[in-house]
DNA sequence: GTGTTGACATTCC
DNA sequence: CGGAATGCCAACA
């Protein structure tokens, strides 16, 4: 199993902290990983789906991004689409994983 | 085949 | 609560 390909089987309405998509790669202990393979990795479909980057926040609930770039703006959009509520920069993974 | 690169997690102050 | 230090390995040139 891939990173992106764990970063698909990410329902919807839901996310997932680095960590547990690094998990359900099968490479527990390699987060970093994760965010390495979302910036290199297709964001436009090219793999016959368009991977949902944007359900991956890292542990502490919160948008890996600068608050106030572009791609933080772009993410919390999306994420609000999919019904995941952000209390200020926060994200109830609690309630979303 | 080798080397560089990270959108992090976890632990320990 | 937060900051610092460490480990991790796939993708790409």
């Amino acid at each position: 199993m891939k990173i992106w390909q764990a970063v698909l089987a990410i329902p919807t309405g839901k996310v997932a902290c680095y960590g547990q998509v690094a998990d359900l790669s099968g490479l527990p202990g390699s987060a970093r990983l994760v965010g390495k393979v979302l910036a290199a990795l297709p964001i436009n479909g090219q793999y016959g789906q368009t991977v949902p980057w944007y359900r991956v926040i890292n542990a502490q609930g919160r948008i890996s991004f600068a608050a106030g770039s572009e791609n933080f703006a772009r993410q919390r959009d999306l994420l609000q689409a999919e019904q995941v509520l952000a209390i200020g920069a926060r994200i109830k993974l609690k309630d979303f994983q």
